[in-house]
DNA sequence: TTGTTAATGAAAATCATTTTCAATTTAAGG
DNA sequence: CCTTAAATTGAAAATGATTTTCATTAACAA
């Protein structure tokens, strides 16, 4: 097996392990297809995804797993308002492509984007850290959704 | 009956008409409510205070209102992560009183904070500007929400 | 008042997510 | 390699918020 490969299934070993848990075939097969899936993915999206290569794997341990790894920060949990949530892989070995959301009321089609992210952060961290201090929180994270009707959508109106 | 009352209720009854829905009694007990509330409501909180004053409502007519206030602007659908919708009033006759939220993962406690918002509004117009030239959208609306540990539950840990 | 149609409540249906529980697998130690 | 305790699993049942169905009622234009 060639050296460069072992890095890949590496660092999350050491981060579930690290945190006391296993790392069993299942976890391994939902966060190859995770850390390897560009967008959103429902929990069904997921199963249907790990199946073909482990089909022994079931819907529940799909939704366990992504609870341990939301919990750990891996994964982001995400809600369009559609009824089911999403999940997407916090960050790759090669760093984070912080990004929002660009929500479709009409269709649901979900755009990401990063454009202005940059003031954003900046403007983010203070804010945070304001908000830490007045109101005694350790904050972990945010989101920020526009919503709103595409192009298509706001046609048929 | 004082003319100054009339204002009070006749905003949202021509909000409803002008668009094709009828101003109901059970509509009319639920604006009550929302607009009275402070907070986040879910559907069920909403029903327990609508229920005393007008016992002949269901859950489905607070659902379907709801929907249809939402689909209006009239009311915000929120959702913080524990599996049930929450809702807030959009802008009362006085105006809108903007603000987000700062959501503790570890109790649900939810704390609404208008810190910052002179910059964050500034920001997010001009994002909004962008965001809707570059990909089209019509957008209508948006939310921030910090996640975290209030003091309570980091202490815990 | 009357007719048309939207709106309603109750009960049943949905459907994503959780829980239960017995069987299996992991990883640490011999 | 073998054993073992505990974590993890899958299948099936349970949950619980939200929706749908459908027959009845209420709103409001005429």
């Amino acid at each position: 097996m060639p050296k460069g490969n072992c890095r890949g299934n590496g660092w999350w070993h050491g981060k579930l392990r690290g945190c006391g848990y296993r790392l069993t075939m299942g976890r391994e097969a939902i966060l190859d297809v995770l850390s390897k899936a560009e967008g959103h993915l429902s929990a069904e999206d997921i199963y249907m995804k790990v199946h073909p290569g482990y089909p022994h794997i079931g819907l529940t341990s799909i939704y366990r797993t992504l609870d341990v790894l939301s919990g750990l920060g891996m994964v982001y949990k995400l809600d369009f308002g559609d009824g089911r949530a999403r999940y997407e892989f916090a960050e790759g070995p090669k760093g984070a492509h912080h990004h929002h959301h660009l929500v479709c009321t009409g269709c649901n089609k979900v755009v990401d984007y990063t454009d202005f992210i940059d003031e954003e952060v900046e403007l983010l961290r203070e804010t945070e850290k304001g908000l830490s201090k007045k109101y005694g929180f350790k904050i972990a994270n945010h989101i920020i959704q526009f919503y709103g009707l595409c192009e298509a959508c706001a046609k048929k109106k």
